[in-house]
DNA sequence: TATATGACCATAT
DNA sequence: TATATGGCCATAT
């Protein structure tokens, strides 16, 4: 379980969602993408995941491609996340972000590289 | 060691 | 347009 990598993508899942601007969210198969594993969206959420132990770390910031907050519940309080979102400008309805290709901030078109 | 599950995404029918 | 299935990688049991 100790490989040279897994920390790596790990740790890079969470360095993306750092630098995911306020007011903006991402997804996670954009950051899979951006990492180089498109098809490992999963572990994205796994690190989201373990990313509550991070406070640096915006997880609110983070859903899935049509802006559903699937991973709300993991929260403390599960209304924390609409909350966070809702407190930097985006609407949130029904559990899901309004205009989200507006909010949507994809790593690989605006880093690009 | 093997099986099942998961904060997903894309393709096929 | 909606539903069903495959894939992908790591964790947990």
């Amino acid at each position: 379980m100790n490989n040279s990598k897994g920390q790596d993508f790990f740790k890079d899942v969470l360095d993306v969602a750092r630098l995911t601007p306020k007011g903006r969210v991402t997804s996670y198969g954009a950051i899979a993408k951006y990492l180089g594993a498109p098809k490992s969206s999963r572990m994205v959420g796994w690190a989201m995941n373990k990313a509550h132990q991070f406070p640096d770390v915006p997880a609110h910031r983070v859903v899935n491609r049509i802006g559903l907050l699937t991973g709300k519940m993991h929260f403390s309080p599960p209304e924390l996340m609409e909350g966070r979102l809702k407190g930097e400008g985006i609407t949130v309805v029904n559990d899901k972000i309004v205009e989200f290709k507006r909010y949507f901030w994809d790593p690989t078109d605006e880093l690009e590289l």
